[in-house]
Parts: structure tokens; sequence; C-alpha cells
DNA sequence: TCCGAAGAATTTTTT
DNA sequence: ATTCTTCGGA
């Protein structure tokens, strides 16, 4: 039995819900997750002779993993009966059984770089008929309206609210670029992010049958932080959920609401509470935070003027402690400032260094207080995404799977080519590689294979790897054991001295990365269901930045930080135009935009554990700046 | 093509 | 007062 005995009451009603649509409307820190994951044990475990599933979807990898892991620990055994991921993963998993119907095979490719989606918008653009001389359309600038078309979920057929407010003679060649975007998308086998779940939508939407279907199977769906869903995602939602039977249960806190940019809106919790005719439970209890940080959180929040009525002030029920928690200091420089907050950490000692964290509204005002803490021999590092690998064997072994994937893709035999010029210092032409393929029956791995091979000019040991490890890779996709053996050629090219430019310089943590990634993505589907085609689109989806040196300090965004906790909070930058940003303050006091700025403030310091230290400069980056109307909103300054 | 001056903008990013 | 962009002159 799953010991229900540590919940609360308003938890174990949540816990205990059954069926018909609920929200739970829970505060930062008041055991969401604990919830969550109770009641999926407890459904999967209260049900073990029936087959249903149960799906639960979240916005990051790390959540999705933390649920995996926490259901597991409840449940042993149970990973066949939820469902536990994102939603452009499972939109992925969609979209690789039931894309045919839109004309998509399922070796379809995720296009994650900025750079490579606006190269493939302009060719859009130019291949379209409109006279752009006049308008100088750019992939560069369109991209941004294509995202939040697609992110709404316009469809390609009818003219969008969004396109209307554009000067006239650009609505239509708007709408037709934007429609041919999708269908170019689509004729390429590829897609990208906000594309991965329009087509699920529009699959769910012109093809009932996979609609009841997916039905059938998921029983129960429950979403997590579903304040930051967009239009488009919500749509998704929707068609999951039986209209009949109405099991949805939703996890979120409209005072956390800060990706509001990218999509999300507070209409929406509104929206989905009439759609569905939700039930209700709130979660103010709060176990994380000091009292002090409590009080002050919620002087702040109620400052929101368009926050609903109904909504419950934070409790705070973690028991006072020594000290202060609850900091505020005032500094001439944001020079200064950042190097009193180096010396504050670098005098704590080491167990209670590794558990601070820096935040900022800004990367800019990050960048300069790493610097400043690196300098004071404060090891520290700024959070953030790595699209690709950049060792030299990890971009050959990426490289040559995404070919044999994919046999007649450019890129990769490009890619390819110059990963091996890296490592072997052989310089094979791609272009020669595309003409050779013909004679391999268009599998431009093989040919790769073949021109290495024959030129002569390599070490027996890549010879060696070349013969052997290839072909079982192009003719069976032996992908695993292409894997190992591609670690082991590289180890040992390894040996062999290089210049400055060392192609292995990330290698040993790529490598890593590797390993856990595919590992987590082993998890999520089982291993024996891990093709090709899934390891690569789960690896597209995912960071490949290596895990942080332990005992350094992590300097995050605000947003960067949602989520996670902290024993102390150093939160910089406390000064108009930063927190709350230039273009809020433009807006006006009382503006979305300042509501919004108000909830990063409340997202930051209820990261706390422990202490929470506010730091503000009479200069930022030259400019001469007032204190942080948030301060005063706090009671914190006069 | 490069330089300086004038002018404009100034934020957050998972997947 | 900062930084990026744009535009004109050399």
């Amino acid at each position: 039995m799953i010991d229900l005995s540590t919940l609360n009451d308003r938890q174990l009603e949540a816990v205990k819900w059954q069926e018909g649509p609920l929200l739970v409307l829970a505060g930062p820190g008041s055991g969401k997750t604990k919830v969550l994951t109770s009641r999926i044990a407890r459904i999967i475990e209260e049900s073990a002779s029936e087959h249903f599933r149960i799906i639960a979807l979240t916005f990051t990898n790390k959540a999705a993993a933390e649920m995996r892991q926490r259901i597991e620990a409840l449940v042993p055994g149970s990973g066949n009966r939820a469902l536990l991921t994102t939603f452009h993963s499972f939109a992925g998993d969609l979209l690789r059984q039931h894309g045919h119907l839109i004309g998509l095979k399922p070796d379809f490719t995720i296009i994650t770089q900025e750079g490579e989606r606006i190269a493939f918008l302009d060719e859009v653009i130019e291949k379209s008929q409109f006279d752009n001389d006049t308008m100088h359309l750019t992939g560069e600038r369109l991209l941004p309206l294509i995202n939040r078309m697609l992110e709404n979920d316009v469809s390609a057929g009818s003219v969008s609210r969004m396109v209307m407010t554009l000067p006239e003679n650009q609505q239509e060649p708007i709408q037709a670029i934007y429609r041919a975007y999708r269908a170019h998308l689509v004729a390429s086998n590829s897609l990208d992010f906000p594309a991965l779940i329009a087509e699920s939508v529009r699959i769910f939407r012109e093809k009932p049958a996979v609609c009841k279907q997916i039905r059938r199977v998921y029983k129960f769906v429950c979403v997590d932080e579903f304040q930051d869903t967009n239009l488009s995602q919500y749509h998704l939602l929707t068609h999951l959920v039986d209209q009949e039977r109405k099991n949805l249960f939703v996890v979120a806190d409209d005072d956390q609401i800060i990706y509001q940019w990218n999509g999300a809106s507070p209409e929406r919790l509104t929206k989905l509470r009439t759609d569905f005719g939700m039930g209700l439970i709130q979660l103010p209890a709060n176990y994380r935070c000091p009292p002090a940080v409590i009080e002050i959180a919620n002087k702040l929040i109620a400052h929101n003027s368009a926050r609903s009525a109904e909504k419950q002030n934070l409790q705070a029920l973690k028991p006072v402690s020594d000290g202060d928690a609850v900091r505020v200091h005032r500094f001439g420089t944001f020079d200064q400032e950042a190097a009193w907050v180096a010396a504050d950490i670098a005098a704590r000692d080491e167990k209670e260094r590794g558990r601070c964290v820096v935040l900022a509204r800004t990367r800019k005002a990050l960048e300069s207080a790493l610097e400043r803490l690196t300098a004071q021999g404060v090891p520290a590092y700024l959070a953030m995404r790595k699209d690709e690998f950049v060792s030299a064997p990890m971009r050959f072994l990426h490289a040559a799977l995404r070919l044999a994937n994919n046999p007649q893709d450019r890129e990769q035999a490009r890619r390819l080519s110059k990963a091996f010029y890296a490592l072997e210092g052989l310089q094979i032409d791609p272009a020669n590689v595309s003409s050779a393929s013909e004679a391999f029956d268009g599998n431009a791995l093989r040919a790769f294979a073949h021109i290495a091979l024959s030129r002569g000019e390599i070490g027996n040991n890549t010879a060696a790897f070349i013969r052997d490890s290839i072909p079982p890779l192009t003719d069976k996709l032996e992908f695993r054991s292409f894997m190992q053996a591609t670690f082991s050629w590289a180890e040992l090219l390894q040996d062999s001295s290089y210049g400055t430019d060392n192609p292995f310089a990330e290698y040993v943590d790529e490598k890593l990365t590797w390993s856990d990634l595919t590992a987590e993505i082993e998890g999520q589907f089982g291993s024996e269901n891990v093709t090709l085609n899934v390891l690569l689109q789960e690896l597209d989806m995912r960071s490949k930045a290596p895990a942080p040196a332990k005992g350094s300090v992590p300097c995050f965004t605000i947003h960067a930080s949602k989520g996670m906790e902290f024993g102390h909070v150093y939160l910089m930058a406390m000064v108009e135009d930063q927190l709350p940003s230039w273009a809020a303050v433009k807006k006006g006091p009382d503006s979305r935009e300042m509501q919004e700025e108000r909830r990063n403030c409340f997202v930051a310091i209820t990261r706390t554990e422990d202490s929470l230290t506010m730091t503000y400069s009479q200069r930022v980056f030259g400019w001469n700046k007032e204190p942080s109307r948030f301060l005063r909103e706090m009671a914190l300054i006069g």
C-alpha cells in the first residue's frame, strides 16, 4: 500500500480524487509533484488487474524523469501502466505512429537549431511567388511570427487574427508563407518544435479514429505546470481527454506564469475551468520557505490586480530558524554588488556553499556576476542549453547515426566529413560522397566508408573501425554496437597528440552525457522499444549540457530556476529596468507585463529553503537606477 | 571596405 | 551612459 500518512488534508483529497476534472492550484513548495505522483501510484495500485494507462504530461524532460523515478519507487515495475512524458515527446511518438496519415514518415528529422529553421524559412520565402523586393521579408524577421502562429494553432487554411494586425499588403503573403512553411516541413520529412505540436493537433482534429484510439488507451490524463501551456498544447490536451468522463487532473499555479511571451496566458486557466467544469483544490501550505520569505511573497503578489480573488495566500509551515532568513543590501555599483555576493558565498562553509544559487532577471547581469565570482575564486557556472555535441568523436557518432537513419541527408554527410577530418586529418569532400552514393543505393554512409578506405591514408585502427563497424550500421541499423565501437576507436585515437585545437576537448563530458541521455530515453520507452528513430528524435529534444561540477555555484536566470529550490538564494540587480524589466516599466505599472515581472520576483524568492539575500545598486551597467518597486511592495525599503 | 557618428533599442527560452 | 545598428563619407 502507498503511504498516504505524510500528506496533509488537502493533498490527501487531491490524491484520492478519482473520476472527473480537477484543478489543483498548488503554490510553490506545496508538494505538487508528490500529489501528482501519489495519485498516479494509487490508481495504478488499485487497478492492478486492469489494463488502461495513465498519461502525465510535463514541459521538461527533467520533470518527467523525476515523476517516473518517484512512481517507480512507489509502485515498482509499473512502468507500462503510466506514460510520463513531455508534450513534445508525446507528439513525437504520436507522429511516428500516425504521421503517415498526413504524409510524414516515422524517421522524420527534428530541426532544433535556430539557424537551420531560419535557412529553411528563407528557402520557403524564396520559393513563394510574391514580389518580395518591396516587403523585404526575411526568415530571421518572420520566424517569430511563424512561431506564434504555430503556437496558437493557426490552421493552415483559415485566415488568422494574428495576421490581420499586420500591414494589409503583407497579410496574404505571410499567410501563404505560413502554409508553405508547414507543407514544406512535412514534404521534406522534418519538423521543428512548435510544428511537432501543431501537426499532432492536426492529426487529432482531422483523424478522429486516432483520437478515439488514444482516448481508449489513456483513461486518466494529468498535466504538470499547466499554466505554461500555449494554445496548441491546450488543444492537444483537449483532444486527449474523453469528453464524457473528463478524467483530467491538472496541477497549476497562476502566480507562476512567467512564460507569457512564449504563449502561456492567465486566461488559459480560466478557459480550462469553464471548458471542463473543473473541481478546485488549493494547496497553499508551503513546506519549503522560511516564514519571513512567505510573508514578503504574500505581500508582493497581492499587488497583482488581475489575480483571482479566491486565490489563497501562502501559508508558512516551515519552522522559524536562527539567523536572518531575509537580507537586503544596497551598493554603489553593480560590480561592488557582485563582489560582495561573491565574498558572502565564499565565506560560507563548503557544505552550505554547495546549496547557494545566484539569480538575476537578465543573462547580462548574470554573466557579469559570474565573472566576479570566478575572479574571487568561487567556482560558478551559467546554466545554458546545448543543442549539439561539439567534440569531434561525438559529432562523428551523431552524424553517422543520423546518416544511417536518413541515408541521403547531405547536411549529415557534411558534418560526418568535417568530424572525420578533425579526428583523422583526412579531407573527404561531401560532394564526392553524394555523387559516389549512387553506386551504393543512395546510401551516403556506405559511400563515405568506401571512399575513406580506398584512400589508403588512414591509420590501421581507423581502417579496421570503418571496415568492421559501418556495414552493420548501414545494413542492419545496429546502432548500439556502433556506439561502442566509435567510443573504442575514439579512445585509440586520443593517445596521439594534438595541437591547440583539441578535437577531444569536451569528449569525456559529452560521452558521459550521451550515456546519461540514452539511459534516460531507454528508461522512458523501455530499451526494447528504442529504435534508431526514437533515439535520434529524443536526443534532439534534450540538452547536451554536461552535469555541472559538484560544489560550483549555479547562476540562473529566474526563468531557468523555476521548479527548483536552493538553500541560499542571492537575487541580484533588484533595480528598476532589470526586475521589473525595462519593457514592463514602459508598458505601465498595471500592465500584463508588469504583473508578469511581479510573478518573476515571486518565483525567484520562493526558491528559498533557508536564506534569501536581495541586492541592488545605484549604478548598473553605467546607468543610474532606482531600487526595484518590488522591494517597496515587500516593505523591505522605505 | 572600413571608420566614425548618429540613432535606436534595451528581457526571459523549455522542447 | 551602454551597446548594437545604420548610414554616410573616405
